[in-house]
DNA sequence: AATAAGTAGTTCATTTATGTACTAAATATT
DNA sequence: AATATTTAGTACATAAATGAACTACTTATT
């Protein structure tokens, strides 16, 4: 009995009452919700400890794993998911507490280059086995197979995803 | 080349650069991440035209799929995957625009059952043909066993993540 | 060189979501 | 029966996220 089971019941009995109704495409799409949910409020438990969520999580592990620790505001809105106002938002927050930094690019100047500050370094380097413990867990008992479908598949079906926002 | 590269890239890097953080299970989170963002914006755009946001379609949805057409705000907050003081919120909502009720329950009077209106019931009529060639697009490409071996693994995660949720 | 078109980033108003605290009612314990 | 505990739902304050408009700058076109 899993805590899916309450949306599959009513996703079954939707495609009972709308015959023609996209069943397997309706549940991955709601074991997407829920999963991302749960990830995130997972996340947000973890990090509260270091006044931190899971968004700002993101953003300072994108940044981590930039060539030189330089990201624009724009790569780290595609890197991190995000739009581009909540990563305005965002990084106004991580600026003030001092763990991020904003630095004009002097070629075009248009573009900031984003970058961690020895703070925001030493930061990481705290919550960083934690995070990687609690993400361990979340694939606990996959093998790599299962795993390296898992990934192979949700690439697929993101690549389907992306094609409808290009064109609605 | 695509939208998830940039993702992609940075957790590599950051392996590199912190050995033994888990590779696969970020990749897989983030994946999750980014599609539930793809699918939540892509609804939100297709459902703007009926005056809904992709979180009232899922709460209208699972109404629809109930038994009698009936179901609690806790119920739904479990099958729609949310926060109930955001059930409460989206409920007032489709409640005030005439396409749901509440009717306190007669037998346990903490409960409040809630139904579609005859107007929710042609609301969604109008909308689930749409919704369903959408949803229909996002598994355009898989094969039944494909569809079928990517719900199986995700039921998986979701069980880990669930369980992290339990004993944190 | 002047103008048009496109890009990067932010601001602002608004919507959406969350944590916490609270009320009321049911159930369990004494 | 009285009291404690649990459950259902909501209210409220706050945080997080979004769409749309806007500024500043660069690149393309004439």
């Amino acid at each position: 009995m899993s805590s899916f089971d309450a949306t599959e019941n009513r996703i079954n009995r939707t495609c009972e009452r709308a015959p023609g109704f996209p069943r397997e495409a309706a549940m991955l799409v709601r074991l997407v919700k829920a999963l991302a949910g749960g990830v995130h409020g997972a996340a947000n438990v973890a990090l509260r400890e270091y006044g931190l969520n899971h968004t700002d999580y993101n953003v300072l592990m994108m940044l981590y794993g930039s060539d030189n620790g330089v990201i624009t505001p724009s790569e780290l809105r595609d890197a991190a998911a995000e739009k581009s106002a909540n990563i305005t938002r965002v990084c106004n927050s991580l600026c003030e507490r001092g763990w991020i930094q904003r630095v004009p690019d002097r070629h075009d100047r248009r573009k900031v280059m984003l970058s961690l500050t020895a703070a925001g370094e030493a930061l990481i380097g705290r919550f960083l086995p934690t995070m990687g413990q609690l993400l361990e867990r979340y694939t606990q008992d996959f093998s790599g197979d299962d795993m390296a479908s898992l990934e192979r598949l949700l690439k697929r079906l993101l690549a389907n995803v992306d094609s409808v926002e290009q064109s609605p």
